[in-house]
DNA sequence: CAAGGATA
DNA sequence: TATCCTTGG
């Protein structure tokens, strides 16, 4: 699960409005997950092409880069690369979980059950091979650019905030903030509802932003303090924190101690955590270098080719979609023309 | 998740 | 017209 940063951030109300004219770099693999977990159909099974390849990813990005590019935000996906390998146990505790999952859902299958079959179907959620590619394919069709980071997505999408080449990082993740990200955008999406697990009841979900600096100031910590308070609730290079200590505890025992070498009580767990290599992951991580983002034309024709052809879309939905894009970002640079 | 038809 | 519900592949 991610870091537990939640409680003690503050998290402002935005709209996928305020991101007009300006990048922002998507953690790609986050955004893809998400798809994935959540495109499904009504037994909890992925859309599929006539081969049986999942296609809910590619639905996924197909429709959000239409609305980012109809409202003028400019999207980069931010890919992972090989992640540390201090990340191990928490891969593998990932693992165990869709082990789990996967018996659960053919337990609720079998016994007619299918809000628990979907249910425990988006927890066994896993990327397969060429599901990056396909992605990185239609963003090539959109001339969306798309970033290969060398570890840690998040950890290159925070330095491109930091370089001033992206106003800011899009994920779910909180870690992002540990990286340094300057501005963190969570729900970075339009569609305002979503069910909870439990009930048929709805929720509203606004994109929210998480200012890096603010959020310092307001929690009266350093960056190297955040990233000590973030080891104490645990990171995913060492998933189970400390026991007894969760968000507020953590930030209590940073303040009144400054770093974990100096916190008494936690000494002897200190001991079994490689906390320096922990520091240095956040505090100086590997990342992509980038010249200059480079968006490219959108190639309408080829994305509805690509959709319906080979991946057996409604060449008519796909159409349909692929034409409002184009007629509205025609109609802004008509505006744009008669201004000058 | 996002679109679009159904519904009231 | 605004919300609900189903569908997409």
């Amino acid at each position: 699960m991610g870091l537990d940063l939640k409680p003690l951030l503050v998290r402002e109300k935005t709209q996928l409005e305020s991101f007009t004219n300006k990048v922002v770099a998507i953690d790609a693999y986050n955004a893809i997950y998400q798809f994935l977990a959540i495109i499904r159909g009504p037994e909890g099974l992925h859309l599929t092409d006539s081969q049986g390849r999942v296609t809910s990813h590619i639905t996924g990005l197909l429709f959000r880069n239409i609305n980012f590019l109809t409202m003028g935000i400019k999207p980069v996906y931010v890919f992972d690369g090989k992640p540390p390998s201090l990340k191990s146990a928490e891969i593998e505790k990932r693992k165990q979980i869709k082990k789990e999952a996967t018996v659960k859902y053919e337990k609720a299958i079998s016994a007619g059950d299918m809000e628990d079959a979907r249910k425990y179907a988006q927890q066994t959620t896993s990327m397969r091979d060429g599901m990056v590619e396909d992605s990185k394919k239609l963003l090539d069709l959109f001339g969306i650019p798309h970033i290969q980071a060398p570890s840690e997505g998040e950890a290159t999408a925070a330095s491109l905030t930091i370089t001033g080449q992206a106003f800011a990082s899009a994920s779910q993740d909180f870690d992002s903030i540990l990286f340094g990200a300057k501005r963190l955008v969570r729900n970075f999406t339009n569609s305002g509802r979503r069910k909870l697990p439990n009930r048929n009841s709805y929720i509203e979900v606004l994109p929210e932003m998480i200012e890096f600096q603010k959020n310092l100031d307001s929690m009266g910590l350093t960056r190297q303090e955040l990233v000590d308070t973030g080891i104490l609730i645990g990171t995913d290079f060492n998933p189970d924190g400390f026991e007894r200590v969760g968000p507020k505890t953590a930030i209590k025992m940073i303040k009144q101690h400054k770093r974990l070498e100096d916190i008494p009580q936690i000494q002897e767990q200190l001991e079994q955590i490689p906390f320096d290599q922990i520091r240095k992951i956040f505090l100086e991580p590997e990342v992509a270098k980038i010249d200059k983002i480079e968006f490219g034309e959108t190639d309408y024709e080829g994305i509805v080719k690509y959709l319906s052809e080979e991946r057996d879309f409604s060449k008519d939905r796909v159409e349909t979609s692929m034409n409002r894009l184009k007629k509205s970002l025609e109609k802004k640079s008509q505006t744009l023309d008669q201004f000058f």
